[in-house]
DNA sequence: ATAATTTTGAAACGTTCATTTCAAATAAAA
DNA sequence: TTTTATTTGAAATGAACGTTTCAAAATTAT
């Protein structure tokens, strides 16, 4: 009977996700959201809620979109170390506006208890991550045990933040590359 | 002859500088920042120009703080190794909130250019402060040579970047210490 | 005291904000 | 084809936004 919903909800999100990556959740406004989709604004508030659900759907979206890059990289690549530098690889979108959830805890992370919930489980799914590659590199020997697995998750995920945030000021792909190399030479 | 200025400037800019650091450029309204110094609407347009004026004083302001922190530390330590680590310590307002000039790159590099020249010079100003640490602790053997001053440095403020976005989601001084450690431990 | 000049307070500016409303258009089911 | 449920478009909502205005209050120099 009913009429049904004539958009595609992912393609939606996407460029959802571009919005907010772009200009973060205040300066973002909903007419921004608007135009860039070409919904009509019912149709986002009958579809998505309200602006604050439809960016949450969008941290969620970046971030599935994240987890499929990196099982691409899992299934493409055996070494750990080189897994982990093609994570440290940046998007062009990332280069310019840095990591969306990144820029997400800085500006919601201290006014906003469930973002700050969501972006501490992606902290923990990603050094979980991590906590694998490395222990899998120190099991073959291409990675060195001068601290545990778990430290240098942490340390991992806590230097992917800091490359992010510095990548949006950095113009020289060539700077970027020594600073990741740098990072990831505590591991050799 | 004319009525002077009563409030006193430093003051008003540590109050401003509170608010922005805790909600950042576009969630801080002119009515808090009028609510927060105590000053009247038309005092801070006529002292401080426009709310983006005041921003950027703000900016100043913090970076001149930070400054006075540095050379307190530079002044009771000579130990490079140690200094660093204290630069790389957290303040309660960082703790919780992150750096106000990386939540500003986050935020507003890749929207406006006189803020992205702003940012980039306390980059460099800080990676200069780092180079001149660890060539002083390579003369004096604490800090190793398997890269350069410059590449260390670079590396340095990268990181400081990430720990100060992933300690706003940390709970744990002891993880925070944790990863601070094992950044530092690449220079060891 | 008076004059000169600035700050102050309160109101108003026009714009934009997120969200709601609701009749008209639409399309699948009966 | 009629019924039924949903989307759509456009307008309206009231609140909040950054900024301006301006007369009144305040303060220093004359």
């Amino acid at each position: 009977m009913p009429r049904v919903e004539i958009f595609n909800r992912e393609d939606v999100l996407e460029k959802a996700v571009k919005l907010f990556h772009n200009k973060g959740y205040n300066a973002t406004s909903m007419q921004d959201l608007v135009d860039a989709t070409g919904l009509n604004r019912s149709s986002i508030y009958n579809s998505f809620g309200s602006k604050m659900e439809l960016y949450q759907q969008s941290l969620r979206a970046y971030k599935a979109q994240a987890n499929k890059y990196v099982q691409k990289v899992l299934v493409h690549n055996s070494d750990p170390l080189e897994t982990i530098r093609k994570i440290f690889a940046t998007s062009p979108d990332d280069k310019v506006n840095g990591c969306l959830l990144g820029n997400c805890t800085t500006e919601m992370a201290n006014q906003d208890i469930d973002i700050k919930n969501f972006l501490t489980n992606n902290l923990i799914s990603m050094q979980d991550l991590f906590v694998e590659l490395v222990a899998s590199g120190q099991a073959s020997g291409s990675i060195n045990g001068n601290k545990s697995a778990k430290d240098y998750a942490a340390y991992l995920f806590t230097a992917l933040q800091g490359i992010r945030v510095t990548g949006i000021l950095l113009d020289e792909q060539k700077d970027f590359e020594s600073i990741v190399d740098t990072m990831l030479s505590v591991l050799e």
